[in-house]
DNA sequence: GTCGCGTATCGTTAATCGACGATAAGCAAT
DNA sequence: ATTGCTTATCGTCGATTAACGATACGCGAC
């Protein structure tokens, strides 16, 4: 069903463009909320974030969660950009990346 | 596997206190994160901010997805409250619920 | 009342997520 | 090279998501 898009009239007044906004940023701005998008990560991030530089595996022992399913939330923070991993001997730290969060911050705040 | 938490020896020497942040908070966090964890979403919450106040159903003509799919979009960004519907007459009018903005706006800014 | 329009819900399907245990891989120290 | 520790990956399973068409619901107009 084919609607016609000329029986429109407005409910509110209101007609400015409906300019569609870019298909690439919508999907820019799902894929860093999405990173968020789970209580484990936001808690991840979180950790993070109060340590000024960077962490081991402490995190697995601040959460309720096994061993293999923190590495994949990490595995996931990293894809998106948020997080970065560098490893120190047999250890490895992880750091927020604050250019991916500025990135986030400012996506959200200009939305 | 119990880990013994003494093993810790940081990579960092920072050692503040990892104050595991409210899991409530983190719940929040996330919910509201995931509501724009969809690019379909993103687009119709960018769609409605461009529009003074309300809404009806040309969300559906302006994505590339079948009205059903779009509805069920809009009853999830209605869960989380970061939209409004009001019905006015046989249409129904979405808008921003402001207050949730706002408050998704802070949290991450806090981040 | 019935019709038409707009929206929501239902039922289904394929795909993805989240969790886990088990196992592999990487490195330091012995 | 072997051991021990830390982290990543694999394979599996149940639950959830996202999409759709079909259908039901609500309301105004006739």
């Amino acid at each position: 069903m084919v609607r016609t898009k000329a029986q429109a009239q407005k409910c509110c007044t209101t007609s400015e463009k409906l300019s569609l906004p870019d298909v690439a940023w919508a999907e820019d701005m799902a894929k860093l909320t999405w990173a968020l998008a789970h209580p484990a990560r936001v808690r991840i991030v979180r950790l993070l974030l109060n340590r000024t530089s960077c962490m081991c595996g402490e995190i697995v022992d601040e959460m309720p969660l096994a061993q293999s399913t923190v590495s994949q939330h990490l595995k996931i923070l990293k894809e998106t950009g948020l997080v970065q991993g560098e490893i120190s001997g047999p250890r490895v730290c992880y750091c927020i990346n604050q250019d991916a969060m500025a990135k986030l911050k400012k996506l959200i705040a200009e939305l």
